[in-house]
DNA sequence: GAATCAATCCGACCAAAGTCGGAGCGAGCC
DNA sequence: GGCTCGCTCCGACTTTGGTCGGATTGATTC
């Protein structure tokens, strides 16, 4: 039931590390301030997120939603310069909220600020298009900042999240079944409930289960459980 | 390697469901006002809070912290009325917090404001002394409520939390010893390996865990570790 | 069309997980 | 003392999990 599997290889993916600290209030050429719209399903954080845009010179937050369906009819009223997102949400998710956004409009940036530090969390953000990736736990310098640089067109990734996504095992992407294995597995689920609920044999359940091991890097379920929990595979 | 046991009994053991909406600025006997020392480790998170208990009139943030280990002093420089606290903070956690202070001063009034709604965490927390326990998802006023409620001498537990502590298992207790092997567990730990780490054979291990599967009411360890995660046994 | 690659599928084998029944030990309680 | 109760401990048995080797299919490439 131990394996010894090891791999070397790894790949970067984006750049730009930190910095641009102006804080808020800091010198800053005066003209139309950068409009947010912030969707944040914690009200107290909305208001401590607006506190802090509204405190700063050169932005202000126009709207705020507390879910991405809210969210939706508010981006296409007021057009933000810049969407404040966090990922995990009732119903509708972040990453399908940029998705469903940037496909009707291109050009729509977009700044994730979560608490979750995974590294398919944040892998999944950026695939789907946000241009900087902040955790909550950050000072709120790292807020302001983020959103200048997307204003500007650039992007802002600080050290902790480029680490994490360095940390990335070239081959850890799942296939489409072997995902819902997965998902069966966080639930709990024995193998023989697996090869019920997807209409397979046992046996090939196991040997699904057997690739997922390899490709999270580790020995046995439990684990893998562990392991796509914390790096945001899977939710809760 | 299937379990079927059941239990029935349940325990409740606090009261006060919700109520006493009055909002920020609401009319309220002037006199001096609750002096809060907020404790979050997400500075964005401190700045939503210290807005929404400066914006009411009859309360005020006196300090803050980031930590439990950089509010202990701040705790006994100004002596606050009421202690807002979160649970998961880096280092000393924020039951020990509570507990801590307590010990020395045994009227310290605690309100806990965190993300984890596991029946295991509020149990922790009221057991350790807070009077008050509410999840960073509800809207501010209950924040506002909870400190009134608190000040005033009582509790304040919404109905989710009230929900949560409920559908507590009565025998969910773990001994000391069964809790150092889940903790393994959910390291991904085997059994042989536990047996390693904790000096004792492996056929002692499989009886603990055997305990364990029963207490959490779970079939494998699979479940155990999913269960012992969102029900705030363990963390991470 | 041949070759390659990846995903899905399967059965037989071995090691680990979990069950069952039982034993020693300390704290507390008539 | 004699009793119970809970925690810790253990060995032999059954079930499940994970490995290995191999087969099929469909898409891609040359």
């Amino acid at each position: 039931m131990r394996r010894e599997g090891m791999k070397a290889e790894r790949r970067m993916r984006c750049d730009m590390p930190a910095g641009d600290t102006m804080g808020p209030g800091g010198r800053v050429a005066e003209g139309p301030r950068i409009r947010v719209l912030v969707i944040d399903d914690h009200p107290i954080m909305r208001v401590g997120i607006a506190a802090i845009i509204q405190a700063t010179r050169d932005m202000t937050a126009i709207a705020q939603a507390g879910s991405a369906e809210e969210a939706l009819p508010l981006y296409e009223k007021h057009l933000p310069d810049i969407t404040l997102i966090d990922l995990r949400l009732p119903g509708m998710s972040g990453v399908d909220f940029i998705r469903a956004v940037i496909t009707r409009h291109p050009e729509a940036k977009f700044v994730v600020l979560t608490t979750y530090e995974g590294d398919e969390d944040i892998h999944q953000a950026l695939e789907a298009g946000a241009r900087s990736y902040i955790i909550k736990g950050m000072p709120h310098d790292a807020l302001v900042s983020a959103l200048r640089r997307v204003h500007a067109g650039g992007r802002f990734l600080p050290p902790p999240v480029t680490r994490a996504l360095a940390s990335r095992m070239p081959d850890s992407e799942l296939s489409a079944r072997e995902r819902e294995v997965l998902l069966l597995m966080v639930g709990g689920r024995s193998n023989r409930e697996i090869a019920a609920a997807l209409g397979i044999t046992e046996a090939t359940v196991k040997c699904h289960v057997s690739v997922i091991l390899m490709r999270l890097n580790v020995n046995d379920r439990t684990q893998a459980v562990v392991s796509a929990l914390q790096r945001g595979i899977v939710h809760l």
